[in-house]
DNA sequence: TACTACATCAACAAAAAAGTTGTCCTGATT
DNA sequence: AATCAGGACAACTTTTTTGTTGATGTAGTA
C-alpha cells in the first residue's frame, strides 16, 4: 500500500552510498532523519521546472533524463542522472524552485532529503562539503559545454557528441538507446528529430554507427569525435 | 524559455479566484510573495506520493486526476481535480509527505503556494481558515465515500457510481470522457479494465449509456443511480 | 546570386499502447 | 456441492504514438 519503503534492504542503501561514506553517524541519522524514499515509475518527473525545491534528490537506482523546458512544448536535454547522484543540488544553497525538470528513463528508487539537513552536514563536515562543491564545478562545466554546442556546432557536430555522450553508459545500461526516442536523441543535439533521424542514417552509411532496431552501436568511436570536435 | 509565467493576465487570476478574494490586501501580497507559476502538462505528475510537500496546488486552469499508488503497479483514482481547487492541502498542517498522487488529464496552469503562507493566512484570517475547514471536510466526507463504495458495493454499482461521479463535470467539460482511458474508468471504480469494458457494453445494451467513440453518454440517469444505491 | 544548413510540413510505415472478447480459475456464498 | 462475482490470461482489433522520407521554405553565408 506504500510507495515509501522502509526495509532493512534499503535502509542499508544510505549508507552504502559512497557520498555518505564520509559522514559521521550522527550526521547520518541527521540525513536519515529528514529523508524519504520514494519509487518513482518510468516516465515519471522527478523534478518539474519552476516548482518549489524543498528537498534534494538522491537517486538509489534507475536513470533519469535532465532537461529544461521551453515556451512552444519545445526542450532541451542536459543529462542523464545515473545511481549515486543528486539532482536539484543547484536549488539548495540558492533559488527554492527547479530551474529544470527530470524525468525517469526507468523505474527509479530516490532518496529525498530535506535541504535543511544537507544544509547542515555541508556546514558542519568539511569532506563532504567538498564532495558538493565538487559535483557542483561538474554540472557547470557540463552546463558551459552544452552551451559551447548549442552556441557554435551544427548539426553532424552535435549528434556526433550526443551518440558519444549516451555510448558512455552502454556499459552500466546496454540498453540506454532502447529508453531514448529519437525525439530524446534530437532534443539532447538540440536539432529536429527528422534530421536526428536523417543524420543517423547517414552516419549509418558512412559506418560510424549501425542502427539495430531502437539499439545504436558505436563503431568507428574516433571518427565520431573527429565530427564531435570540428564541429 | 520559462515554465513560471507573471504576465499581468496571469497576475490578474490570484485576484479573481473566489477563494482568495476574502484575504485582505497584505494577505495576497504575503501569498503572491510566497508563490510560484508553473504549466503542467497533460500527464505531468503535479504531486507525487511520498514525497515532500512544502507546499500547496491551487490549479488555475486545467484538469488533473488524484489518485494513490499501490505496491503491484495497482492504483486507486480518488478524484478529479478543478480549476478553483486546491492539491496538497492535507499535507499542510500535519504530514509533510503527500499521501497521494495527481497527474494532469489536461495542460494545468498551477500556483504553488508555500505551506508556511497558507498556515499563516488561515491564523489571520478566519474566513480563509473556515473554508480551509470546509475543504477539508468535504475531502473527507469523499474519502468516506470511497472508502465505503471499496468495501461495500460490487461492480455493477460501483460502475455505475463512476459513470455518474465522472458525467457530472460534463457540464464544464464535455470532453471528460474522452481524456479518462478505460483503465483509468476502472480505477475509479476499482475493478479491473476487462471488467471495466464488459460492463459498459451490458450497460449500453440495456441502455443505461451510450458509447460513442470514447465518449460515453449518460442516458438513464436515475437507472444509474437505482444500480449504483443498490450496490 | 547561389549555396548551405537547417526547420517545417505532409504522407506514410512501423511499433506500441489501449481496447475488446472469450475462457478459465478462485474464493466466497448459498 | 453448486453458484456467483470478479480477477487473470490470452488472442485479437483498433487507435495512438513513434519513426521515416521526401519536398518545400528560409535565413544566413560564400
Amino acid at each position: 500500500m506504500k510507495t515509501i519503503l522502509e526495509t532493512d534492504n534499503e535502509f542499508i542503501c544510505d549508507i552504502q552510498a559512497p557520498c555518505f561514506q564520509m559522514l559521521l553517524p550522527e550526521e547520518v541519522e541527521l540525513v536519515r532523519g529528514s529523508k524519504t524514499q520514494v519509487l518513482f515509475r518510468k516516465g515519471d518527473h522527478l523534478t518539474k521546472q519552476g516548482a518549489f525545491s524543498s528537498y534534494v534528490l538522491f537517486i538509489i537506482s534507475g536513470l533519469a533524463r535532465q532537461y529544461v523546458e521551453g515556451n512552444n512544448n519545445k526542450s532541451h536535454n542536459l543529462r542523464i542522472i545515473k545511481p549515486g547522484e543528486f539532482v536539484g543540488l543547484s536549488a539548495v544553497f540558492t533559488k527554492n524552485t527547479f530551474n529544470y525538470s527530470s524525468i525517469a528513463l526507468t523505474d527509479c528508487q530516490v532518496f529525498l532529503v530535506e535541504k535543511e539537513a544537507i544544509t547542515r552536514v555541508v556546514k558542519q563536515n568539511g569532506l563532504f562539503g567538498f564532495t558538493m562543491v565538487k559535483r557542483y564545478c561538474e554540472q557547470n562545466a557540463n552546463l558551459f559545454d552544452t552551451l559551447r554546442t548549442v552556441l557554435y556546432k551544427q548539426m553532424n557536430g552535435r549528434i556526433a557528441e550526443t551518440l558519444l555522450y549516451i555510448d558512455r553508459f552502454k556499459n552500466d545500461t546496454p540498453r540506454i538507446f532502447q529508453l531514448l526516442s529519437r525525439k530524446d536523441i534530437a532534443d539532447f543535439a538540440g536539432i529536429s528529430t527528422e534530421s536526428a533521424v536523417k543524420l543517423l542514417k547517414s552516419f549509418e552509411k558512412d559506418g560510424f554507427i549501425e542502427l539495430k532496431e531502437k539499439d545504436i552501436v558505436v563503431l568507428n568511436h574516433n571518427g565520431l569525435a573527429e565530427i564531435s570536435r570540428k564541429g
